[in-house]
DNA sequence: ATGCGATAGTTCAATCTTCAACTACATCCG
DNA sequence: CGGATGTAGTTGAAGATTGAACTATCGCAT
């Protein structure tokens, strides 16, 4: 490590523009997206999940990985979202320590209404940028980035899975339930 | 906005691919960081802005910028790596309500111990993966993206420029000092 | 000069995250 | 079976971040 060369300033610009590009965007999108629907990033993500999971819901741990949060995050911003009454848990009957997270038809509604800006925001201040070769080039450069990483979820189904999925969400859900 | 259309699969998976690769790289960088020197990594990008404002010191307000950070978080930050004795604070003589932040010689050999674990990261975990036409691509792409966010921060000198910005710090700064 | 709006930075309280226990259950292996 | 070890998730306290309010100063126009 102490014979690793310094980066030159090539290296050193594709490190800047990542680090900075990336971060004022999550930045701007949790601003349009808390400002206009109270719903953090964070939160939303943690949604969308939930819708693609149906009525089922998604274990705690799964749901961490896919919202890219510790455990205990999780554990906590799940139970912001609970009082809010956008989701419920529910016990797993074939694991009794697992737990898992379900939407409710609020949680439900409340993602169905802030999807909209998310997709705006992400044109506005991300693909409306990019060409078809751009966006090739930073799928094909970042992946093998996030494959060296070890993470290896795989992308998600679009708003047409998750209004599929959400059609199956019981308008009644919220109180007992599958697990 | 609401006639925005959803994205197609491709858009997804770039949005998804950068959100992913460049949330477990900052992750990742900053565990290895920490765990080594004990230095986040928003702790260490305080340091290198620092050190190459040399012996001037840098303006609350600039080093906010560069590090990303919002007034308030830097204030507090800024105390704690005070209270580390890595940095002082200096008044401004012509801005009476300004305020300089300044590496100590502590701060300054604090940095050069932990720098080469971070360019190590970087290459570990970044670089060593991507070949010159990815560099380049990235750099395009993520640029446009950085400028539409308006954030027009010119990259960083490499870190023989902190070593010549370093040489000017006095072995005995830390006390008093110029603004 | 003087008053007014803007700017620099800090402070404080509310909110959020982290980290290390801790509980409870599962699984493995003898 | 039964004890060891591992995994799922929560808890609670300490620490970090946020955002609004606040202080102090600047610079400009009157």
């Amino acid at each position: 490590m102490d014979d690793t060369p310094w980066l030159d300033p090539e290296e050193r610009a594709t490190w800047f523009v990542l680090a900075r590009a990336s971060s004022r965007l999550l930045e701007r999108l949790d601003a349009e997206l808390t400002e206009a629907h109270d719903l953090p990033l964070a939160d939303y993500e943690i949604l969308v999940s939930l819708a693609l999971a149906g009525c089922d819901g998604l274990r705690m741990s799964e749901l961490a990985d896919r919202a890219l949060s510790s455990r205990s995050r999780l554990t906590h911003r799940v139970n912001r979202l609970v009082e809010r009454g956008l989701v419920v848990r529910a016990a797993c009957e074939t694991d009794r320590r697992g737990a898992f997270a379900r939407l409710t038809p609020q949680g439900r509604d409340r993602l169905e209404a802030a999807a909209p800006c998310h997709v705006a925001g992400l044109r506005r201040n991300l693909l409306d940028h990019l060409d078809r070769d751009d966006q090739a080039a930073l799928r094909r450069a970042l992946g093998k980035v996030r494959d060296a990483l070890g993470d290896d979820l795989e992308p998600l189904p679009g708003m047409a899975a998750v209004r599929e999925a959400l059609r199956a969400v019981p308008a009644d859900a919220g109180h007992a339930g599958r697990p």
